[in-house]
DNA sequence: ATATCGACCTGCTAGC
DNA sequence: TGCTAGCAGGTCGATA
């Protein structure tokens, strides 16, 4: 579910929610991936200053350090004003003077951690390696297209590790490559100045719209209080194998690159 | 550095 | 109808 458009759009609707906040309670369901990193007494009393966001994880700016929300593969969030009886996958509850922010993740792929700041401890471990915002003002195609060329890897690949751009999950990757007309089996650095630079803004262009239309709601993409996305209407590859080409109408090819699916049109992706 | 693979955990569905 | 194998939006860590 969660690529950067859908934690954008998250963000989006707890900001308003959270922002001068304060934090007086916390509920622990069943582990998430990591420890929280702090007792919750900790946290009590913390002001939450700002709701950001760094790839696909959420950064609650408190008074001592951040905490860290992701969202895995099947986390969502969900805000509450008064108190509800937690679910089956109801696995934390931030509690705060405004409402309750409850994290819904089936798979426990997600997390939820503090760490002192982003280049500290548990900062510094996971959003250390991280690349550059591909939706921020100061994002930079010239840097962009200089670290594809230095990456013999399948630039399929390359995208989804986020270690130059963030925010491009697996849906998304599909739909980016499509629109730059690139063959995601093409090594990074055989790709030309011009398509890299077609690659830099399908990117921009396909997660601007993703987030316009309130994320992918592919399976169970929700925001914060339920809204469905409308990405699926506007995917033209992701989990169309063997559906007419958009373009071309040849059958969309599905393989798999790393252990994951790749879907695209080997005629108007070369 | 890079590439591959396993691991984490649960739910859904296609196919028999 | 019921069972099973395979697949799913992510990403870390071990291994060559």
């Amino acid at each position: 579910m969660p690529e950067l458009p859908e934690v954008e759009v998250t963000r989006r609707g707890i900001a308003p929610l959270l922002d001068g906040a304060k934090i007086t309670g916390i509920r622990l369901g069943k582990s998430l991936r990591w420890p929280l990193g702090c007792e919750t007494e900790d946290l009590l009393g913390q002001k939450i200053h700002q709701v950001r966001r760094r790839g696909k994880y959420l950064l609650l700016d408190l008074d001592q350090g951040i905490l860290l929300i992701h969202l895995g593969m099947s986390g969502r969030l969900g805000f509450f004003y008064k108190e509800e009886p937690p679910s089956k996958h109801d696995h934390f509850d931030l509690v705060t003077s405004s409402g309750i922010l409850r994290l819904h993740d089936p798979r426990r792929f997600g997390a939820v951690v503090w760490a002192p700041s982003e280049q500290e401890g548990m900062g510094a471990k996971l959003l250390g390696h991280l690349g550059a915002e591909p939706l921020f003002v100061d994002f930079d195609v010239d840097a962009f297209i200089n670290k594809l060329k230095k990456r013999h890897t399948a630039v399929k690949q390359v995208l989804l590790s986020g270690s130059i751009v963030v925010g491009v999950g697996n849906i998304y990757a599909n739909e980016v490559l499509f629109l730059a007309r690139i063959d995601p089996r093409k090594d990074a650095s055989k790709i030309s100045a011009r398509k890299a630079r077609a690659l830099a803004d399908a990117i921009q262009q396909v997660l601007r719209q993703a987030i316009d239309d309130g994320g992918a709601s592919l399976k169970d993409f929700r925001a914060v209080h339920g809204e469905y996305g409308l990405f699926q209407i506007h995917a033209k590859v992701y989990g169309r194998a063997k559906e007419p080409c958009t373009v071309c109408k040849r059958p969309i090819k599905m393989i798999q690159q790393g252990q994951r699916s790749t879907y695209f049109c080997s005629y108007c992706q070369r």
